[in-house]
DNA sequence: GATGAATGAGCGTTCATTCAT
DNA sequence: TATGAATGAACGCTCATTCAT
């Protein structure tokens, strides 16, 4: 097998194993047999460690979700228009890939307690980057005069509830909850029409 | 000393450890050796184990919460003002007790990777909690048409980040991240006045 | 079984091992094996990390060095004869504990590639105290003119040379080769006669 | 690369490796880090195992020690002369190559605890031959009546010592240590002259 | 002549817990 | 009420080596 494919062989294992057993219980031992690998040698022998292996995991995830809502964020023409797209999509990823969005909260929640760096450059941002763009809103006379940071770390905070309550209930209607988040976000963030 | 003053010790101890190391590194050796104590021994001699060592911390900090907060939103006359009084408290009861809260969304995160049931009657449910006064409110004419789930957990997550961010930045003006918060979900929950 | 017992128990077993198989050799599974402890967590217990374990040893060899050679030593009226003694009873030290020379050979050979920090304070030093001694015996003119480190490394080095070869050689009659010893720096050392 | 390159690069490296980080911790994988090669196997290609690497580097470091002193020792007309040149050459060689000496006191010092017999016709018998040589010498008139094994296997010992002071201190004189060595060792050999 | 992939055994360490006083 | 002693399992990681091209 190459070493591309047992890698991405692994990092599937690991967004699989975090997801059902959370971060702590993610042991190389328990990935290797998810992965059906004769031993944890053989994840050692692709990642440098487990750090390496966590930071592969954040890699795909944020690479699919890239993919999945870059373009449909990009498309939008008024950052009141993104922001609805922003939500909306990352709902739907979060329908179609469940376990690398369980993973990626408990990798954030937990990694950070370690030495780990997984947020360099990536999600840690992801607040920042929402605040940024808040704020870019702001300017340009689209959005109501609020504190962007709270908003970004609010948005990402009701996005992430919405992953738990996924997980809760995996018969959640994703769409119709974006739906409601969005408007939510909306109603927020107008300027006040009274 | 006596039981309950050692239990005591121990739960400041541990609520202190979990802040400051996270659920996964908060060990028994390292808690006990916070509280300082000669051996882990006594932990396990005055709790029946880790969850049951869990169990206490969580119910110190929903005791502490609800002394906190209890009188301020019970004293509401309507479920605006309760909404309000339930966010503007929970900041301050952040900023008063910033351990127990990280120690709290670190268990609660990562609690139920594992076999405990930490949330059962508890704060697992303070979604179900809202949800239904959110409910109460829309039944009394006080809100607008949202989905009451959705609203819920989204107050949560957003009050949960607005931890994370304290635990980030600690020079945070708690009380403007409230009244920002407080206006965020005024304008999400009122009807429409267009 | 007492924790000083215990802890004196994995410290002999340790010194064997290590004096058999070589420091990098005397992994705590060898030592436990030879202690004939359930598993090598009771070293772990009785320990706080291997170079504590390879502390214990270190300060176990000093400590019955200086019971055997001291006295001795301390009881030459000059250096001459100081020296005479030292080697005499390290070399009788020697034969009467001979894994703990082997061992404390093989500790300062290898324990300094690591991090620990074992001779501080302690044999690292021997050289140290030896130079300081013959530059007493010049001062008092007891000794020719020499470089005192020089005599002083020499002579740790002879000695451990001794050990090598006692241990290549049971049978080796350890009071002829520490008279041979003797002699070789009595003359190195004294005042020439010429 | 022919093969007797890429050996001579795998011993090169495997000198500097043991010399810095000292027997024990010179893996295969250090070492061809060092070596800049892509895998160990690499190693294993060009030497049939450990000790067969162990083994070339030991030959290299002779092959080397003897250029460098053969000549200078054999030009001794004398025993004393020679014995005065095995020191200052041995000396001057320890300047010229202090990984290579380094290494091989290393080498010495642990592959002995394993099953490797890297002596085996080599410097192991280096008392060996310095014990016949002094023997020699001693028929011969020129030196005193001492244990030529003594002798032999302290002068070994003084010089590995100076080895060990030269890592400490790479600021050593390394030519007046020699001198000192050299009279410290016709002292105690010549006949006595009182 | 060279190489990536894979391997089982072993390392020191930490875990929550139980035993025996 | 307290405590030192002991435990087996698991942790991430490194070891020299072999397989299959």
């Amino acid at each position: 097998m190459t070493a591309n494919a047992r890698r991405a062989q692994i990092v599937a294992a690991a967004v699989d194993t975090i997801a059902e057993l959370g971060y702590a219980r993610a042991s190389f031992a328990k990935i290797a047999e998810r992965a059906e690998l004769s031993s944890t040698r053989l994840i050692s022998y692709h990642f440098k460690g487990k750090f390496d292996l966590i930071q592969a995991v954040v890699d795909e995830a944020l690479a699919l979700a890239d993919d999945y809502m870059g373009p449909r964020i990009r498309a939008a023409s008024t950052k009141t228009e993104a922001l609805d797209a922003y939500i909306r999509s990352n709902m739907e990823y979060m329908r179609e890939y469940p376990n690398h969005v369980r993973a990626m909260v408990d990798i954030f929640n937990n990694a950070q307690d370690e030495g780990a760096d997984v947020s360099s450059g990536n999600l840690g941002t992801a607040v920042d980057l929402l605040t940024e763009q808040f704020a870019i809103g702001q300017r340009d006379g689209e959005f109501r005069d609020f504190d962007p940071l709270v908003m970004a770390a609010s948005l990402r905070g009701s996005i992430d509830a919405a992953a738990a309550q996924l997980a809760h209930n995996p018969d959640l209607d994703v769409d119709a909850y974006g739906a409601e988040l969005a408007e939510l976000f909306r109603l927020a963030t107008r300027k006040d029409p009274s």
